[in-house]
DNA sequence: TTGTAGGCGTTATCAA
DNA sequence: TTGATAACGCCTACAA
């Protein structure tokens, strides 16, 4: 068993109370006294038990991170982001990651009451209803990427950075623009789509049916969707795809066509992931300011766990995009 | 205030022991009364304390991880290699990182104690009686990455791998093979270039100290080692990076001295990072299961934590790396 | 099959 | 300036 509290006061020759005090620095303390509790608790290897000071105390100072899954670097980005901007406040990041199903979702979400004071959570998938039937109420939750009215949320505009990315695939005289979508049950792909088709009609241009297609937002659906793109008789002369991974899918697929990109077609990408500036050519996308995506979720939290419930419910924010225009399109026609 | 176990079983007319059963399937408990318990705790939207729950059974179910910071591929494979693993076995995982000194390490292993039941850390440049000093003794900890004699720890073989990349470079023809080390105060960094000094050797290669220049892991450092060497009279015909940023560093130096990947220079890196098969031309490396590396570390823990520490002191584990073989040293001579 | 009661390590409220 | 002692929410003998 560890050494506890009271195995410092023993020998110490003081009561818990007082050792107590002198580790919080909570009420006064003589100096002799403390010097001698310092040395015996060093001595000793003392360090308090985190958990039996968050039964007292009802905070964990810990908070809470749900994330789809851990693969592809924009996750990689939000965890730095939610432990940067935890650390800063002196908190701690318990990660938890879910795989499979709601059921999954839920049971994660279970295991994580009472170990945190709040929860950063990213499901884009998942009803918003799901994640509050299974919470307690009074635990500050903010939700990463999908608002729900009602709900705190950070999210990104979406809609209109897919609407830029189009008008300036059409501002370089494209005029079939396909669209590697993100799939129907996400709301991020959702926004995107609709951003894209909004201007693909503000500009007139080809609003062919054909041209969008479904992904999933890996690399290989993107791949997979190029090719039914590239195999249409009428063939796009500009790719935008939902995601950069699934752009770079569909750069592999471009290549492997004997085309070459962007003389041939141009590609265009979401998130503007690390990668996206080293795969050749370099990939435009619409930059996602991801990192700071995952801070302000945190600080979403942090102010609501202090504020109180009631404030955070109104505290959603929408960080705006961006294009990054590179060779991937910057010189396409 | 949360909704205790001792509302469930008030309301439910039970006493807090049998709630307990009920939700730990731990003794008998009559079906109906079970039904009743389930359906009043789902009414009341009732969820366990973790907190509570860790204090007397003094187990947190969590593994506290801690990265020297975030930054990077490398980091975030670890991760997800951990948290794989760490949800296979149905914990948690607490995750921390250091960006300063020795004291923030400390810091950040204090807060952790407590709150899990047991550590894996990497730090590669921080020695290991550091982090005992500061940790009571039966918490389970591996190293990532740095075998320190006595401890547990989940290492690779960098050196061989470097020699492995040495000895690959000169079979491609080359005799002047310039490294870019990763700094003296790191351990991997030490054993790759003493790798490459044995291979040097054993190969009879130009063994000009000149060759040798000191990076920090990043890829601005890399950018200006590399260019150092460019600067040599005697360039260099192919460069090893000590991991792969600095290799991706280098390659822009490389090209921005007006020179060609591979037919000028050759260039190779450590790691496989994701990236590395991105970039053009794509990078040859050697190859490390990072993501292994992190779930390795973290069933070393969970072992230990259940055969008792002793046992765990003895397991250390190296990994092998492999060579991937692509165009920035394929073709090169 | 169910209830009672003590304890986990800490904090916090009173007294002293 | 210090010490008893009652919570905190849960688990677990031990009784009933």
């Amino acid at each position: 068993m560890a050494v506890t509290m009271r195995d410092v006061a023993r020998q110490a020759g003081v009561s818990v109370a007082t050792v107590s005090r002198v580790f919080n620095e909570s009420g006064p303390v003589g100096e002799e006294t403390r010097q001698r509790i310092m040395r015996t608790a060093g001595a000793l290897r003392y360090v308090p038990n985190g958990t039996a000071r968050s039964l007292t105390t009802n905070t964990t100072e810990t908070v809470g991170v749900l994330l789809p899954n851990l693969y592809g670097e924009f996750y990689s980005e939000v965890i730095r982001g939610v432990e940067g901007a935890v650390r800063a406040r002196r908190y701690h990041t318990l990660l938890s990651s879910v795989h499979d199903g709601p059921e999954e979702l839920v049971a994660a979400l279970r295991t994580l009451v009472g170990r945190v004071d709040g929860l950063v959570v990213m499901s884009p998938d998942i009803a918003a209803d799901v994640i509050e039937a299974n919470l307690p109420e009074g635990l500050p939750v903010v939700l990463l990427g999908a608002a729900v009215p009602g709900h705190a949320a950070v999210t990104i505009d979406n809609e209109a950075g897919a609407a830029a990315m189009v008008a300036h695939l059409a501002g370089l005289g494209h005029r079939r623009i396909a669209h590697v979508a993100g799939g129907p049950g996400n709301a991020d792909a959702q926004a995107r789509l609709a951003g894209y088709r909004r201007a693909v009609a503000e500009a007139g241009l080809d609003a062919d049916p054909a041209l969008v297609v479904d992904g999933d937002f890996t690399e290989s659906s993107g791949h997979a969707a190029a090719r039914a793109l590239l195999d249409l008789s009428d063939r796009p002369t500009a790719v935008f795809a939902a995601n950069d991974s699934m752009a770079i899918g569909a750069l592999r697929a471009v290549r492997e066509a004997g085309l070459d990109v962007p003389t041939d077609v141009a590609l265009a990408g979401f998130d503007d992931i690390p990668v996206a500036e080293y795969v050749t050519p370099a990939l435009t996308s619409v930059h996602v300011p991801i990192h700071e995506l995952g801070a302000r979720a945190v600080e979403a939290v942090l102010d609501a766990m202090l504020d109180g419930l009631d404030g955070a419910a109104a505290t959603s924010t929408t960080l705006p995009t961006r294009l990054v225009v590179r060779e991937s399109c910057g010189a396409g026609g």
